[in-house]
DNA sequence: ACACAATATTCATCAGATGACTTGTGAAAA
DNA sequence: TTTTCACAAGTCATCTGATGAATATTGTGT
């Protein structure tokens, strides 16, 4: 086994078997290093990947530390790999967001509660007064978040989150057709709300699909470049 | 920015544009770090970072190579993580399988093929002839993984064999109730099965939820201790 | 008790040297 | 001609040591 691999499984097995707890400080490079049997440039290569991972978090003069290990935390640190992905890939995940924003939905229609109906009240109301792209796509992104939280699985919001990340930068209400996909969009949004103003699971459900099979539908025709910002 | 940062943007940004396309040969250490403008060593972090995360992947004695970039090959580098998720997030992961492979097992039951119906009966034959937990294991994630892979997303049948991953680890089939896990079990598979050979997607979307929901289940029930192999 | 400066700790980066592995080349043998 | 083998070049892997930068701690003076 490499030196590397020898450190990255070194400090997963600490992690593992609770000698290094999520949050806690490690030793520093130079002692670890030592423990594991490897150098310093090796064991921060281990760390680099883990970071990389989100398993642990190195802070510049202070120390390195181990994360949350929480899902939803982690799938935070792979926005970056989304972007990179080819555009087949994408179509993919928007299938896998209709099957779970569909149950996630559905969640949230069995368990509403009045903030999370007042806030979804509002959210959609803004949506349907602006012609404003860039808060469109805010206001949207979070309509769908947070129907997602109320749904109650935080792995499962996390990784919605990440997968909408690229279907953003596509930018679909800019497109040609931009006043119509704004206002299927809302009429969309609607169809959900109501759904869990009723507290109506299956609508929701239904509706939640039929919306993310619009957005996929846009996307496909319009399959406008993607805006690579940095 | 820090200067791994400034290579890991670099890296990025050359993939994104495509001079560095999946499958290609990056130029050699010192070149790249020199292009990027940082050091080996820290051009060789931001490469482990990026490998971690599978985009790029480092042949010893031969070359760094962007990876295929493909979500479901991408996927396959995570188990480590799985395994060290805490047990509550685990139980996460079965409600997002209980609802993808649903949706699966509805677009399997939707297009099967007689090779796919071959391949179910074959395996819940085994399944049934045996009391080997090892074999089961093995014959089960097979089951549920062609299943998924009939369903048409590569994606999202990579995301379900890393969440499967986890659960394999937990042996549910050698538990003290492993004969009655077995028997219930079997038949959560006959009922899928059927399901699909009857071109029935909801019925098979229902039982297949069942089966998971059941392995959920048992899962909370025994809690047996995970086996960390290495 | 508080503010602030000095000190210590720790990560970040760089440079250079050496080892290990892969690959292609060319000569020798079949 | 084809195959086999040794060798050399190219490349990644690792280690060491030194220096810089950010943070945490300590001590001091008010």
């Amino acid at each position: 086994m490499s030196a590397v691999e020898t450190a990255m499984q070194g400090l997963r097995a600490k992690i593992a078997s609770g000698e290094l707890a999520p949050g806690q400080k490690c030793p520093p490079e130079g002692e670890l290093a030592a423990q594991l049997g490897v150098s310093r440039s090796s064991l921060r290569e281990a760390i680099r990947a883990l970071s990389a991972l989100g398993v642990m978090e190195a802070r510049h003069g202070s120390g390195t530390y181990v994360s949350s290990l929480e899902p939803a935390e982690i799938l935070k640190g792979f926005a970056l790999l989304v972007d990179i992905f080819p555009f087949d890939s994408v179509l993919e995940l928007f299938e896998i967001r209709r099957a779970l924003e569909s149950h996630a939905a559905a969640a949230a229609a069995a368990r509403s509660t009045p903030e999370l109906l007042a806030e979804l009240d509002e959210l959609v109301a803004k949506m349907e007064a602006t012609e404003n792209s860039a808060d469109i796509s805010d206001l949207d992104a979070r309509f769908h978040e947070a129907i997602c939280e109320a749904g109650g699985n935080a792995t499962l919001t996390g990784l919605m989150t990440l997968f909408r990340s690229r279907g953003r930068h596509f930018n679909i209400f800019d497109s040609a057709e931009g006043a119509k996909v704004r206002e299927v969009s809302n009429k969309g949004h609607r169809d959900i709300l109501e759904a869990i103003h009723r507290r109506d699971p299956a609508s929701a459900a239904t509706a939640t699909a039929a919306h993310v099979a619009q957005s996929e539908f846009w996307l496909k025709k319009f399959r406008p470049a993607p805006q690579l910002e940095g």
